[in-house]
DNA sequence: ATAACCAAACGAACACCGTTCGTCAAGAAC
DNA sequence: GTTCTTGACGAACGGTGTTCGTTTGGTTAT
């Protein structure tokens, strides 16, 4: 951003003790990226410029932005709170720590956009995972049920996260949608019209809510549907 | 593309029948580009160069990508199948219904992800909420459990579907976390180890069991939680 | 002290992208 | 026949990810 080397070699004293980059500083100066701009305001060549230098030379240390989309999403993971009185119950922890994960994914805008892309398998994420899963075995959830329970709920969060996310970003588009909502006819709509008020309500009730029913269906469930597993899923069309 | 207008004025002959531009043509032709190339495939200039023309052109009808991308959602949600055999339980429509939208989600590359971006009530739209909630007022569940089971219900079909999109088309990224996956420690993460398994497989009986999750916990969960409706979540940290 | 080497850093370029602007031509209205 | 409106469109602006070839500063070898 600030150079000017316009002479001949004056340039490496205006620059005399910038410190070296690395994969760790590139991560944490993308974050802060994120944290201000948004998953549209995230870019190399930002990225590179927060770090007073140009895009390319952040490939000596990122392979490409879906890497680093990649690494961020791990180190966010790592602020994710594991620890929970010991006198809670596992399910009460389990929602403790999925609700702490969704504190980090609303933390930075963007985020849980960017942990929708990503395919996640960092150390950080691992721990996160190990930890889930040795809850639901806790609570006598046997393995296959644990293992897609596990990616039941985190899906969940993520999605209500990013959905938020989106809807911050475009609020005049979501206002023009409250207004349709709150005109919508009644004749042709009944259960829309009926239940209008509710669509939109309980913004911050409405995450715990749904943990508690996924947490519920998980234990009434009668599945493992090991029936529907060899012969693909004998319901209605899968094309 | 073919355009081959170096001379004066010969060009209007060189194209003399060229049908017009409209939204629905655009709209079915932006579907057809999203089918072929995906999200990332799908540009205003693709588009516009599927019609033979420039992507200047494409603003007469549709304000933005953005508008573009809502249009072509609900069109698509236009093709989910509401119909049912009539001696089916509600509950048994209601997961009909979801696989028919989950299939749409799926047909074209890209889709999941843009209903993800999309803030969705077009008309057809509409027609497919106010379905579902009537299914579920069928099945006794009360208006507000009803309205915030409907989103929790399709926020997870989209993300499912958002989530496969991504892994066919990042499948590189994929073989090499189903390697780590393998080789995981079984000291360090003993439960990720012993379900090791169980996480990647049931591609597809693993969105039905998922539905009959949610809809179980829907039927047993005793909320809705007036309590936590006042006073923000009285849950831990929210920022 | 000097020469050789190497990897990090970087400037420039390529091929895209969404969007805007000014212009042009064809049909409608008069 | 003339004016007016409007859809179509070429060109341009400012952005993007990524690559290539070169520079450069520090380290090692002579």
């Amino acid at each position: 951003m600030e150079k000017k080397n316009s002479p001949s070699t004056v340039s490496r004293r205006a620059r005399p003790a910038k410190a070296p980059l690395s994969r760790e500083i590139i991560v944490q100066t993308a974050l802060d990226v994120l944290a201000q701009g948004g998953l549209e305001g995230l870019s190399m060549r930002k990225v590179a410029a927060a770090l007073d230098t140009g895009a390319a030379s952040l490939y000596v240390y990122v392979a490409n932005l879906s890497e680093l989309h990649g690494q961020m999403f791990d180190a966010a993971v790592g602020e994710v709170s594991l620890a929970a009185p010991a006198n809670e119950t596992w399910r009460e922890k389990l929602k403790r720590v999925l609700i702490s994960y969704l504190d980090v994914l609303m933390a930075r805008p963007g985020m849980a956009q960017l942990a929708q892309a990503t395919i996640p398998f960092g150390q950080n994420t691992l721990r996160l995972v190990e930890y889930m899963l040795g809850l639901l075995r806790e609570g006598g959830i046997e393995q296959e049920r644990a293992a897609w329970g596990f990616d039941l709920l985190t899906l969940y969060v993520t999605a209500i996260a990013a959905e938020r996310g989106f809807r911050e970003a475009r609020s005049e588009v979501l206002t023009h949608v409250k207004a349709t909502l709150r005109n919508i006819s009644a004749d042709e709509f009944p259960h829309i019209h009926a239940t209008r008020h509710a669509m939109t309500s309980g913004e911050f009730a409405r995450t715990p809510w749904a943990i508690e029913v996924m947490i519920d269906g998980l234990i009434h469930c009668t599945f493992p549907p090991l029936d529907t597993l060899p012969g693909q899923p004998a319901e209605k069309g899968r094309s």
